[in-house]
DNA sequence: TGATATTGTGTAACCGCTTACATATTTTTA
DNA sequence: TAAAAATATGTAAGCGGTTACACAATATCA
């Protein structure tokens, strides 16, 4: 049924090899052979079958993508990036929803040992810190995005790291608040195990305490993913997001400002601050993360702190291509982006908080 | 260096032949020797080669999803619908974002023929019929999403298609918007060349033909997309759909009502309505296609008549993988989802309309 | 014009696994 | 208890290409 080379080799009056040669442009091959074994190939129907050549190459030019959400408009344009570079490379992605969890990411991760894809991009890799060690010191080609390996420091291996500059992320977004006036900032972030999150953290830390102030712990809320207590389908992170903020303003009316770190809470924090009865900016000021085209439209234009990510995406890719082509083992000097705080309409000085309070 | 399942053999004692079949569970093995190997397999740290046993058996356990964008809602809860059944049947996913390049496409499709992916689930495929028609009758499985093929109905082959009812999504949106009063409908579509906007737009019209309307084709503008003129990265939609939905309702502002049919020109489209000083939906209603969790929270919150895409999705996928694993060719039965309209509160009477044009 | 380099082609050994078939052993059945 | 069925394992032929190597024919050059 289906043509192979052997037969198209037949059928033109030459070796498989050269059938091979020609299919690959490589080695010498004659203009009039060359023409007349493409012809036989186009009379025949011939497709060269891709899972015999991954074989024989050792290769397949398929790359995976490890994410942990589609819902995030972060994953959506990484990917974009990403796959508008591999299909300028010939790469093909595969794309690996973790959902968050651990037992998908180690199978998917273990495709990379079956041979099956040539490299991974990663956003994920929390829970799987110690497998990650392992494939990058076995030199699997890897890029992580938004995600260090300090003990791989100085080590040669085919690893890569493109990152937003996050601690900064959260210091400007600190400065940034403080200086209109806020000293109560409520966050509600996604899973505290992802490294993005921990950067975040790290620099509105850094930046509360350049005021002489300190993040209240208990003004920061995280949320379990739905699938950090076991394997699910791709269920909303609406509700969760929705209880955990309305607790927290609850709880601490105090608050003035509120952080949203993980985009797919956002619809749940803002139905929670509906119906508590908070407005936004004058009741409370609203910062998200990572931007998204419909950001300039919601009630109120968010306020956004984003990452350039189609360019992370495109630069992870570029990096991963190269890393899979050139089997030198390098020390990776990580690639840092800087973030950008987008102000729109959904903060507002605390001043204007406290009156609205008031004249309740 | 790497360890292959002869060497676990040798190891173990025991032919090449029983430790294909402890892997795979097949066929017989004595108990004991089944634990042996497991043992040497373990200790050795073999992985199988997952690129040897596609070719052996001729399956890859891959298939494409073939979407025109990223940036629709719609692909992204479908995909989510797709991978969580692909991953739960032991599939994996070769994501082809197309960006509606007709070249791109048709790349994508060929993996098809080169043996990479098992089958396809697609969405796309305007441009690219013929292709699309000679893979159906090769028998290659493949699923349609809302993409529906005359030529094909009574002929047994290994396709499916999974479709919403679009023209009832169409009719409900003209009944609704009639109801409201609105004569005057203006449209903003993606594509003229996609099945989806084409059915929409007939029971559009079916909708206003019952009222003894029929729609005024200089109200309606499609949308070159980017790539629809060659080959593009992932450029954005929204200036297109700013200038066309500027120019629509500069042309004719006695448009009350505007259909916004595929998601990513929203922005553009949000824009062009600031800019042309209408507001939503005093002086203009605006309905939009395909929900998303931030459509409650937009200013105003949003009108819109959806799919059950995550349904669809799994339903496709579902559909696909039995394709896959049942050679038999069968004659397909469209499985049609219906849509719904969700009423939030971009849309008003037409009087409210005329009103605050009035006054203004 | 003989030595050397370049070009052109075929042979056959892989790549690492699956599986049809043959054979041997054990269990079941009548 | 002999025949049939079930269990257990090995042999070897694929799957459909790539590529190292050998060798032949031309082209190049001093």
């Amino acid at each position: 049924m289906r043509i192979t080379a052997k037969q198209v080799a037949q059928k033109a009056g030459v070796s498989l090899a050269t059938v091979s040669r020609v299919i690959n442009h490589s080695g010498y091959v004659e203009a009039t052979v060359r023409t007349r074994i493409e012809a036989v190939m186009h009379e025949l129907g011939y497709v060269p079958n891709r899972t015999a050549k991954n074989l024989a190459t050792g290769r397949t030019k398929t790359v995976g993508l490890i994410i942990t959400s589609l819902q995030s408009p972060f994953f959506v344009r990484a990917t974009e990036g990403i796959q508008d570079v591999l299909e300028d490379k010939g790469y093909h992605l595969l794309l690996c929803n973790t959902k968050f969890d651990t037992q998908i990411e180690l199978e998917d991760l273990q495709l990379l040992r079956e041979g099956l894809l040539d490299g991974i991009i990663t956003t994920a890799g929390s829970q799987t810190r110690a497998v990650m060690l392992e494939l990058a010191r076995q030199n699997y080609p890897i890029v992580f995005i938004n995600r260090l390996f300090d003990e791989l420091k100085g080590e040669a291996n085919r690893t890569s790291y493109v990152l937003a500059d996050l601690v900064y992320s959260g210091r400007t977004v600190a400065n940034y608040l403080l200086q209109l006036g806020h000293r109560h900032i409520g966050l509600v972030c996604g899973s505290h195990n992802s490294t993005a999150n921990q950067l975040r953290l790290k620099g509105l830390r850094q930046g509360l305490q350049d005021a002489g102030l300190s993040l209240a712990s208990e003004l920061m809320r995280s949320v379990l993913y739905p699938n950090e207590t076991g394997r699910n389908t791709s269920a909303s992170i609406g509700p969760w997001a929705y209880s955990e903020t309305l607790e927290l303003l609850q709880a601490h009316p105090e608050i003035t400002a509120l952080l949203v770190f993980y985009h797919p809470m956002l619809p749940g924090v803002l139905q929670a601050l509906r119906d508590a009865g908070r407005k936004v900016p004058e009741t409370l000021s609203l910062v998200g993360f990572d931007d998204f085209p419909l950001a300039p439209y919601l009630d109120p234009p968010l306020t956004v702190m984003t990452q350039p990510v189609y360019e992370m995406g495109r630069a992870a890719a570029r990096l991963l291509v190269q890393k899979i082509e050139d089997e030198t083992n390098q020390v990776a000097e990580p690639l840092v982006l800087r973030p950008e705080l987008i102000i729109r309409r959904s903060c507002a000085p605390v001043e204007v908080s406290r009156w609205q309070i008031l004249a309740k």
